[in-house]
DNA sequence: TCTTGAAGCTCTAGTGACTAGAGCAATTAC
DNA sequence: GTAATTGCTCTAGTCACTAGAGCTTCAAGA
């Protein structure tokens, strides 16, 4: 049996996010020792190193919980886990093509700002006028 | 003499969202007319559009906070806007990087799932086993 | 002038995914 | 036995908004 600690430890999750996640039902409330504190099987260990795995990637907690629950009944077929995936990949890549834009546009503006004080900064007259841009971002 | 609802509509910032700025004091609060509504003039209109455009280029509010400030005293040297904005260039940066890492990872999970069900799914197996990941992520 | 509907007001609470801190109790190592 | 560490619960804070309730004001047409 493993301590809230050891299982921080083992899997990279904080003692406290630990806790939060068994509020919000995504890991079940363990057993405890005689002084109330939470004591865990590895099957527990293996859920939240799942878990862990899946927030690394970026999936939402709800995501998350679709997918323990489909990984409850591997009988059934796995188009729906694919898609949570597939649609995992596309928000990632929406979020890069819009970063792209945001470094493109911030190079330009940090880089150009020869100015000397405030009132000729470059920095500061692109954010006020939005005509100095390059082309549309947000 | 604009009304809340003008000034949301020649900025893109949404009614609730400059009330709340002024709550923050993002933005100064403005006359109010006799019925006790907002009254901006073109000197608000022009903030709220360079804290938007800031916001579009994903600065935190309090660097837009520091960005006024400065924009009040065209005077003083610019260094401290230029820091501001490179940074925010080095924080873009490293989000698209981590971002391209995970993009990696979830493209070779989501395309290499040949399984019928959940059982031998990759999207699941991948999970589930850090081992299988081409390399470190999160 | 009256009416109607849109727009405005304040206030509270919710979002997501945690994080921090207070004030205790249990466990572990020496 | 004792001291340090770890654990417990509970509340509140983070960021940048967003939603909703219940009310008032404004602008345009009849």
């Amino acid at each position: 049996m493993f301590s809230i600690g050891d299982l921080s430890r083992r899997t990279g999750v904080k003692v406290p996010t630990i806790r939060y996640y068994e509020q919000m039902g995504l890991v079940a409330a363990p057993e405890r020792s005689e002084g109330n504190q939470r004591r865990y099987s590895r099957q527990e260990l293996e859920r939240l190193a799942f878990i862990r795995h899946a927030r690394d990637l970026g999936f939402a907690v709800e995501d998350i919980r679709s997918l323990i629950d489909l990984s409850g009944h591997p009988e059934q077929p796995c188009g729906h886990a694919d898609k949570i995936a597939e649609e995992q990949l596309i928000s990632v890549r929406e979020k890069i093509a819009q970063l792209k834009r945001l470094e493109a546009e911030l190079e330009r503006i940090a880089t150009c700002c020869n100015g000397q004080t405030v009132g000729d900064c470059y920095v500061i007259r692109a954010l006020s006028d939005h005509a100095l841009c390059a082309d549309e971002h947000g």
